[in-house]
DNA sequence: TGTACATCAGTGAACGCGCGTTCACTGATGTAC
DNA sequence: TGTACATCAGTGAACGCGCGTTCACTGATGTAC
């Protein structure tokens, strides 16, 4: 009666229902960046957690919702892979690191784990503003971060030159990932990281 | 018998069917950069046209190659306003010209017509080979176009500038219309602006 | 000159498919009294 | 202690929908002879 926390009422234990939920969050991030927001769908990806689509819905609203969880939780892990790359850093040397973790072989070729914003920025537009909301507290989160790393005088300046260096590579990286001939692509994603590193340095 | 133009055969004036041909490019150009590639359908495009979508396939042997025709159309329009800004500016200004009309807020508001690169980007790497060969290609020759008014002292690495420079700003105007607020959308494309013409001058 | 036939761009019904979402249900657990 | 009831994560059939593609057909035109 007076129970605030009711979850003891349930037929599973407490943590159940979040972990579950947590799970598909995480299967969604990774469909969603290799698939895209189409061809990913939630009767594939309910599968792939052995439960039946049916479920999906005592856990979000609509596929839109999980989409714009899945970008941030997505964003947020990229992130600290590459403020630890950063951290790991010899001193003066962090805002390389952090270009050359983005622009490296081996984010290019995990699309599945990689940067989100890579995997699917020129859809973004395309979404409801809800979702475009979403993307954008999440994307401002990540550039705030990383600001740090960044020249410039002031934080605002420090800001958008975060913001720019991060669409710029994004780009750079989505395109790499089109071309069909490996040696082609890793010359391309090559140019890119020379030519950011000295464009954030001079 | 020795028709070798077997085109008079024809109940539709002899350029008819390229006509209709062309006019299904332009419009697919415009939707897939609009939608997308899968929101983009072969039954609406056809109706915009005021076609019957069973008519298409005398034309196209499926959307993938329809969607590999309209993107080498997109980008070599493109290319084309990009080369007559170049043009038009006083003599030492074309890169400036090219950066400013690729980051203007014009062709920002308007992607049905603008860059396909920047509309459709993370979604290339997931089409199929062929196609990919195709993007390369149009890509390839853009970039080729491009590459006499970037700096460097080889052909080589005025390409080599030029694709990272398009990938960059790309990126920065596929990310700045995914961003809800118009100001700061605004703001966004022109910290892009003077980043990438610092960058290319530097 | 007439007639049988071939051509083919376009039509629209149909096929097979899979989507996002809803909903009546299940069944294990806890609560009320 | 027993029993009627409530809860709710998960199930799986179903709904409505629209896709990409195929195909038998239409009908205007030209060709053969």
């Amino acid at each position: 009666m007076m129970n605030i926390i009711p979850s003891s009422t349930m037929r599973y234990p407490d943590d159940h229902k979040q972990k579950v939920r947590e799970r598909i969050v995480r299967a969604a991030a990774r469909q969603f960046r290799s698939r895209g927001g189409e061809r990913a769908t939630i009767p594939a990806l309910m599968r792939d957690l052995r439960l039946t689509h049916g479920g999906f819905y005592r856990h979000f609203d609509s596929k839109e919702d999980l989409f714009a969880e899945a970008f941030g939780q997505s964003l947020r892990q990229v992130s600290d892979r590459l403020e630890a790359a950063a951290e790991q850093a010899p001193p003066g040397g962090e805002l390389t690191a952090i270009v050359d973790f983005y622009l490296s072989p081996e984010h290019c070729d995990d699309v599945a784990n990689g940067c989100p914003v890579a995997a699917l920025v020129s859809e973004l537009a395309r979404h409801p503003g809800d979702a475009r909301n979403s993307f954008q507290t999440a994307v401002r989160a990540h550039i705030r971060r990383m600001a740090r790393y960044m020249p410039g005088a002031t934080p605002e300046e420090r800001e958008r030159t975060g913001s720019t260096l991060f669409s710029g590579m994004a780009g750079a990286l989505a395109m790499a990932r089109a071309i069909p001939d490996e040696a082609r692509r890793r010359r391309a994603l090559d140019a890119a990281r020379r030519f950011y590193l000295a464009a954030v340095r001079g």
